[in-house]
DNA sequence: ATTGACTTGTCAAATTTTGTCTAATATAAA
DNA sequence: TTTATATTAGACAAAATTTGACAAGTCAAT
């Protein structure tokens, strides 16, 4: 599940249409959709007004929002689970 | 161990000089020594060409550059791994 | 004090991202 | 079928970011 895909999902289920999440944003209707399809990407200004809209924990939106643009990352190369796996000891060891 | 580490200690092994792999990759040593420092990143492009100077694994090598910049976009954030591990999951879904 | 290796800071050019507008499509109600 | 509303697509310039190049800097060895 997209970043896109859930933000959708949850407007759905809330019975609200583009129109109104958008004036919420700041954005017009166009954007948000291109956003709910991931043809561009929210800003991080805007998660926290998505989780308050949507009664929704705002950090797991956050996480889902970044894990989505990793993603992006290494999602066309060749062997993108080798890459995070890297990613997560050089991480891990850094602490 | 950063990506621009890995190919300093990989030219320190070989006893090269900046100024030497900078003009293979048609660069001056400004920039390279930028990129050892992790200021600014290599180009996908400059893989192949590190790789066969330091006879070293390209996808290896290539593996360490992409993984340098997935950890740049999370480590600063609250919980790294756990952001990697949804974006795993979801990689590993997409299948 | 000169040389050579590397680093730092600055800057404009190049590239990418962003937001907005307009028009197109879709869907449903009258 | 018209009308109205919701969503999507495409084009575009403004804004933001990245890039490469240069000049000047430090540092160590001679």
């Amino acid at each position: 599940m997209n970043f896109g895909e859930h933000i959708k999902q949850l407007r759905e289920q809330n019975q609200l249409l583009q129109r109104q999440i958008a004036s919420i944003l700041e954005m017009d209707t166009a954007m948000l959709s291109k956003i709910e399809r991931g043809e561009r990407k929210a800003k991080r200004e805007h998660i926290p007004s998505l989780a308050k809209l949507f009664q929704t924990n705002e950090k797991e939106l956050f996480t889902i929002w970044l894990a989505d643009q990793v993603c992006e990352l290494v999602q066309k190369e060749d062997n993108p689970s080798e890459i995070l796996k890297v990613a997560e000891l050089k991480i891990k060891n850094s602490n």
